[in-house]
DNA sequence: TGCTTTTTTTACCATTTGTTAAAACAACTC
DNA sequence: GAGTTGTTTTAACAAATGGTAAAAAAAGCA
């Protein structure tokens, strides 16, 4: 529980009595390797805070095809926020990509902590922006060839590429798990 | 300034008072063609509300590429926020692409209505959250081809195509100038 | 209008990436 | 260990895109 209080003392501060009254309304939860934390077709129920594993935000096209959004390591939040706030049907999936444990804030946590912590509005705005931001910073750039959208993923996400299987990396990127086999053979 | 208040009051309501508090504080702005709204270098000072025209969000890559992060367009919110809210120094450029009329909240203005101005935190919350993941849902989709890519622009962006030149959209969509001569040859 | 500058299109060839199919490798179960 | 399943690599060819250069078209201006 240390790394979320941490994590949430990063945007401001509160104090021992406030941090308890988080850490009281927290739920802990687990998830398998490939289970999903929420679904494309269902209103977004809960905020989590990961704490071990990855999970990774992705959809499908019109073709059928799966597409990687991003991924979210640990100490970071994780949500479609935009929707989770709108009370609105999201279309991604936020799948775990290893097994994973999670702080979870349920919507009633969520607003109550609003009411009852001074200040957590004002730290609440700024961490969901900066996740956001952060997020699309690492985005692949489009302009890019596949070779160096890869050498920038390594740099921005040094540990993911021995945790998670290629074809998420592949779909994150932009190629086949073909091409990215290919690339990774020649850069080596 | 109608345009603007509409836009705030689906966020929230307000009264006509309050209402007011915002018009008077406001600054209007006109920016010719090309010119900058912000800079990379320089700290975010100001959040703009478009009038009128067209901007572009854009930066340098290491190889002195120019790269179109997103266009902005009537009625909507404009501002590098995260940097703006954290007084950090911006890498991108905001641009006009055509001439521009623009309404203008100073730093001081913008933090100041939240003290005079009970639930502005709400809604401005609100604007810069939807703001920042619309542009991101309209980004183009790497994994899809440039031909796409450019048919799927002109359906988020269908006023576009003969305002803003060519080469703006190429440097969006990652392709180079030429190809996208040739794919829209292809197309028609 | 005629001239200059900017923007867009064309063309040719090199390089990159996709498609399809199969093989190699690794992990898991019985 | 043999068989099964899932993942990653390889290969050959087709298609898409980039790089370079030049031409054409459009816009701006004296």
């Amino acid at each position: 529980m240390k790394e979320l209080t941490e994590y949430i003392l990063q945007f401001g501060n509160l104090n021992s009595h406030q941090i308890n009254l988080i850490k009281e309304k927290i739920i802990e939860l687990e998830l398998k390797k490939d289970a999903y934390f929420s679904e494309a077709g269902k209103i977004p129920k809960q905020v989590a805070f990961v704490l071990e594993g990855v999970l990774r935000g992705c959809y499908y096209n019109n073709k059928g095809e799966e597409i990687t959004r991003c991924f979210i390591q640990e100490n970071n939040l994780m949500c479609d926020y935009v929707n989770f706030e709108a009370n609105a049907v999201s279309s991604d999936y936020l799948q775990a990509c290893t097994d994973c444990k999670l702080l979870v804030f349920s919507r009633e946590t969520w607003e109550e902590l609003s009411q009852i912590i001074v200040g957590w509005d004002v730290i609440k705005n700024k961490m969901v922006q900066i996740c956001m931001y952060q997020k699309s910073r690492k985005n692949p750039v489009i302009s890019q060839d596949a070779t160096t959208r890869y050498l920038e993923f390594i740099e921005n996400y040094p540990s993911l590429i021995n945790r998670i299987p290629l074809i998420y990396i592949a779909s994150y990127l932009g190629v086949t798990q073909q091409s990215l086999s290919r690339i990774r053979k020649n850069i080596s």
